[in-house]
DNA sequence: CGCGGTATTGACGTTCTTCAACACTAGTGG
DNA sequence: CCACTAGTGTTGAAGAACGTCAATACCGCG
């Protein structure tokens, strides 16, 4: 039902932190799966609903927002292709933040359930999984000190490096140059600004020879100047023992 | 060389997430564990150091944050007893906070190694430090939404709401009158504000008859409407199946 | 007593937001 | 082909929230 490169995929991903056996292999490709998909703008999970699906993303590009829709939106993380969605929602059975797709979306979905023995039966992809979960957290604290610390142009340049060496690290662009196309809006939400301030930061990007933006492809043309600036360290990503 | 409260405060914290079996609570007795005390102001641990030991609080109070001390700091999480403390370093190696004690610290430690094994060896265990992690993330989250979204007034409100709701759960005070020794200063390192700002918001919570501050002990003086305005909703910190 | 850490006060700046208006694009349906 | 809309990005001016600076008060401690 499903092309056999979804289990390659998650097989990398967990690789990355234990490294698997093939009984934990074959465990991973016994897990049933399906495809679903979405399109840009949908609502993939909603935050305090009950789970019972979790997914992997395959392609596209998806957030993580807190609070209400269309009140007070602040978005707390992205999902680029390879990363777990909701893990959350899937080990304590309600959801803790609302799934959006920036663009459309591919994912592979398991039942909960079936996830929940592969923890109990494989103990290394329960490790693996938390390794995953430890990255969410550490990812999550430098966001908290990305909004609560830093400038504006600071916070702005921080997400973009942290965007341009996850979508590297996806496999997806040469990190120098990448598809992320967020809208302003977007841009000002991860960041705690609004989206007028935002804009007038990438024009000043633009004008400092630092990041190009032109519609949905983004280019950092100096990175070790933006990241200097940004105070970006990229300890917080490199969570694995493997890498 | 330890009291033998402490096997009961670990699984007692583990048992809120899974149900153990004799043969986990077996395991948790037989982890080598000693007691280590450090004094208010000490650094327990530093971002970016290799980890050997890792440890769980019994008594006091401690912090954990980001960026290099004494130049741009942000509290990105706090340690109350009964929690975990550097779960991070613990298993990937390298710790990723500086953890600093607030008040005079117990702690009690164990050697990362002996805590890989009982990850590897008892299922029911990883899954519990698992829930423990996924809630350290969505905690980490509120405060991204706290910091990025939220007026200085809610977020103070919303971090004694959340410091009140904890120090009930340790088993400290009954929730509306409780030890919480922070300084002006790290109240205002915690929520992205200076202590100036911080000052002032303290002295109007005092006016509003909200909370009151008196040294080291903190009221909560209408937990209802404090909650409300900090658009505080504690689904985030009951993360556990057994709560 | 003097000293360092912490809290507070008031005056002053700046960053960032809010508001209202306008340009651009892509769909619509006539 | 042309309105008509809706979503997004940009502009300028006014204002609020919050930070910085300098000075003072408080308190425990040697």
């Amino acid at each position: 039902m499903l092309e056999d490169d979804v289990l390659e995929r998650v097989s990398h991903r967990l690789a990355g932190h234990v490294s698997l056996e093939t009984r934990d292999r074959q465990a991973l490709r016994n897990l049933p799966r399906e495809l679903e998909e979405y399109g840009a703008g949908a609502c993939v999970t909603s935050a305090g609903a009950t789970c019972d699906r979790t997914a992997i993303l395959l392609e596209g590009l998806a957030f993580g927002q807190i609070g209400s829709p269309h009140k007070l939106r602040q978005i707390a993380s992205f999902v680029l292709p390879g990363d777990l969605v909701d893990l959350h929602g899937a080990l304590t059975g309600v959801s803790a933040q609302t799934i959006m797709a920036v663009t459309d979306c591919k994912f592979a979905t398991f039942a909960v359930g079936a996830l929940g023995r592969l923890v109990d039966d494989c103990p290394r992809i329960a490790r693996a999984l938390l390794m995953e979960t430890l990255r969410e957290a550490a990812v999550a604290r430098e966001w908290v000190m990305n909004v609560g610390r830093r400038t504006a142009r600071q916070r702005v340049a921080h997400l973009c490096c942290e965007l341009a060496w996850r979508s590297r690290e996806a496999g997806l662009g040469d990190g120098e140059s990448f598809q992320m196309p967020l809208s302003t809006d977007q841009f000002a939400d991860a960041t705690g600004l609004t989206r007028l301030h935002v804009s007038q930061i990438f024009q000043r990007f633009e004008d400092d020879g630092l990041v190009v933006r032109d519609g949905p492809t983004m280019s950092i043309l100096h990175a070790a100047k933006l990241g200097a600036e940004a105070d970006f360290d990229d300890l917080y990503l490199r969570v694995g023992a493997n890498r």
